[in-house]
DNA sequence: GCTAACGTTCGC
DNA sequence: GCGAACGTTAGC
């Protein structure tokens, strides 16, 4: 690779809702051997600049998934005719970039000084930058930087861009700096705390914290899911509804943390599988009570922290790498395709041959912006990224509203056999939409109207947003643009018969969430055929139902039947987990406690893919138990077995 | 509006 | 000087 790879790391190009900045390295000038300062369209943004003439070319960013991809295909159409187009790898063409060059007459930008830059990292209105309120993963990448699917299947990590076990906290002047996006998601522990403020439940029974329960190794779920009326008439309780706004969804910004990190092509210590790892400045807002002392990140796994499990964990579970890998962030793509203008991307069968070949989305966050048909029909499969935006008002909400294309089933499913091995059964794919209307018909009235109503809560409020939003914005997709947007591939797709299936945390005894899905209606329906556990968080005193209309929102409900609840929980609180569970039936396993770290993953369709680690000490299962096939989803079935009938707390019943 | 082509810029 | 690829535009 040549110059291009010399990304910058600085500049950056900040905006507010009303301004765009030029970010420099304090110490930086315009002669400084950073380079060129650019404004947010990536032009010179200083001297050079002066008279509104743009010099300079903008440059590629460094930092965005196709940045991070250091090979051509060799199979794309530029790289084709390279000699001819002299244009850059599809899958490697800067996220930046792809948007439309301003005129020469644009005016220069003010260049603040660092110190005095709004925190605030937003992406001018103009070019598709990640947002920082583009948020699907709470747990993104280590080094922030987007990672790419690789032809050889392999995820191409990009340099890492800081130490790994860089202490948390403030640190350097850069790294307080240059904090990660403020706006990273729903504040959804923040919600249940506040929510136990106002509504004290005591928690669920047993020692939360004192590991003397069972422990199962980390479980991982995809589906956090229930239907509604099931879930409601177990018990009456405010709900919370947390809508996913912009907020938790596809966020390449979570995987570019930081836009200031000097992170670009640094050199980076060969790790194994740095995929389950998150910077500590951008976990999610758990509060202290959630997060236990011994929750260093730094602790759990060589690189960062929130491993599936230890990588040495027992040898039931599936001895699989894709265990340490983080849940596939499924891009958001339709919404709001922020590329361009020019539709230098858009689809051209010439460019983009092969439609059905769609290569590997990004497994971390990003995928092409591209149509699928600009991907080479065979060989390498790169995932090239997109920056979803959202200041689109294209569909909004989910397929079921009718205002999305719905992901390619054939593209999911290629992805699914590229990335993981194992392809869901081709026919379930087809069918999932046949299927998901007759799930939705065999739901009752009020499930679907329960289901719907969450969605519109989110969809009015997305609505709103965007509507206020989108003005502002430059040049984004005709509405014929928009719709010739790369599919959205259904987030279960990438769950499906993946190891973690095996523990599904809130479908213990249900059928396993391996339901593969082509379009997110069919993720939305398939998520209101399951049925939620009740999920305990300790420390917050709280019985927590978490639930999924599969599709915009998620409610996270709250057992508010104090006194029974409080009678349970004292009654277990005080003899311990080990007299809970006999007495009640002789069918449940006594509360679980989880080893490692739960994921929770819901595929919000359009809106993204929401991805939640829980401490797993803080989280229990409660009336879980294994049956034969969820059993068989794991690797060594006997070793599982086993594991179960050693432990003292778990019931097995042969 | 879209793309192919290519002049040009850029970093090395 | 060279490779890479950005930006422009003619042509459709
Ligand atoms: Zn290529
Ligand atoms: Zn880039």
């Amino acid at each position: 690779m040549s110059a291009e790879d010399a990304s910058l790391q600085f500049p950056l190009h900040v905006s507010t809702e009303d301004e765009e900045f030029v970010i420099e390295k304090d110490g930086d000038d315009v002669t400084s051997p950073h380079g060129p300062q650019f404004d947010d369209q990536g032009f010179l943004s200083n001297e050079d600049q002066i008279g509104g003439v743009r010099l300079k070319r903008r440059r590629r960013c460094g930092q965005c998934g196709p940045c991070q991809v250091k090979e051509n295909c060799n199979k794309c159409h530029y790289c084709v005719r390279k000699d001819v187009l002299k244009q850059t790898c599809v899958y490697r063409k800067c996220v930046y970039l792809r948007s439309k060059p301003k005129p020469y007459s644009r005016q220069p930008k003010e260049v603040i000084p660092l110190s005095q830059r709004p925190l605030v990292n937003s992406p001018p209105t103009d070019v598709p930058r990640p947002t920082s309120q583009q948020v699907t993963s709470l747990f993104p990448d280590n080094n922030g930087l987007a990672k790419t699917l690789m032809p050889n299947n392999t995820v191409s990590s990009p340099p890492l861009p800081f130490p790994f076990g860089l202490p948390s906290g403030p640190t350097t002047q850069t790294e307080s700096k240059f904090k990660p996006p403020t706006s990273v998601a729903p504040d959804l522990f923040g919600s249940m705390c506040e929510h136990k403020g106002s509504n004290p439940t005591l928690s669920l029974s047993g020692p939360m914290n004192n590991h003397q329960s069972p422990l199962i190794p980390s479980l991982t779920n995809n589906s956090l899911t229930s239907p509604i009326s099931d879930f409601s008439s177990t018990f009456p309780r405010p709900s919370i509804h947390v809508p996913l706004p912009h907020s938790i969804r596809e966020s390449p910004l979570m995987h570019y943390p930081g836009y200031g990190r000097a992170m670009v092509n640094e050199a980076r210590p060969d790790i194994q599988s740095p995929c389950m790892y998150s910077p500590p400045s951008l976990r999610p807002p758990l509060p202290s009570s959630v997060s236990p002392m011994n929750m260093s990140p730094f602790d759990r796994n060589p690189v960062g922290g929130y491993l599936d499990r230890p990588p040495n964990g027992p040898t039931y579970l599936p001895n699989s790498p894709d265990l340490y890998r983080p849940f596939t962030s499924i891009p958001s793509a339709s919404p709001g395709y922020p590329y361009s203008t020019q539709s230098r991307f858009s689809h051209n069968a010439a460019v983009y041959p092969s439609a059905p070949s769609l290569p590997g989305y990004s497994g971390l966050g990003m995928h092409p912006s591209l149509h699928p048909s600009a991907m080479p029909s065979s060989g390498p499969h790169y995932g090239a990224f997109q920056t979803p935006s959202f200041t689109s008002n294209q569909s909004i909400g989910c397929p079921k509203n009718g205002q999305c294309p719905p992901a390619s089933q054939t593209l999911d499913t290629q992805l699914m056999q590229e990335r993981y091995g194992s392809t869901p059964n081709s026919k379930d794919n087809v069918s999932s939409k046949d299927k998901a209307k007759e799930s939705k018909n065999d739901s009752t009235t009020d499930e679907v109207e329960l289901a719907e109503q969450a969605r519109n809560v989110f969809n009015l409020a997305e609505r709103r947003r965007r509507s206020s939003s989108s003005s502002d914005c430059f040049d984004y997709s005709s509405r014929k643009d928009r719709y010739k947007l790369p599919p959205i591939p259904a987030a279960t797709l990438f769950c499906a018969n993946m190891p973690w299936d095996m523990f599904n945390v809130y479908n213990w005894s249900r059928r396993p969430a391996s339901v593969l899905s082509d379009d997110t209606s069919h993720a939305s329906v398939t998520s209101s055929d399951f049925e939620c556990d009740i999920i305990g968080i300790d420390d917050l005193q709280i019985n927590a139902m978490i639930r999924s209309d599969g599709c915009n929102s998620i409610a996270i409900e709250f057992d508010d039947r104090a006194s029974e609840t409080s009678g349970m929980s004292t009654k277990s609180g005080n003899t311990g987990s080990s007299q809970n569970s006999e007495n009640e039936c002789s069918t449940l396993v006594k509360k679980v406690y989880i080893q490692g770290s739960v994921h929770l993953k819901q595929d919000l369709g359009e809106e993204g893919i929401i991805q939640l680690e829980l401490p797993g000490n803080k989280v229990t299962l409660e009336e879980a138990y294994l049956d034969s096939e969820l059993a068989s989803y794991s690797c060594d079935v006997d070793e599982l077995l086993n594991f179960i009938r050693k432990e003292p707390e778990l019931i097995c019943f042969d």
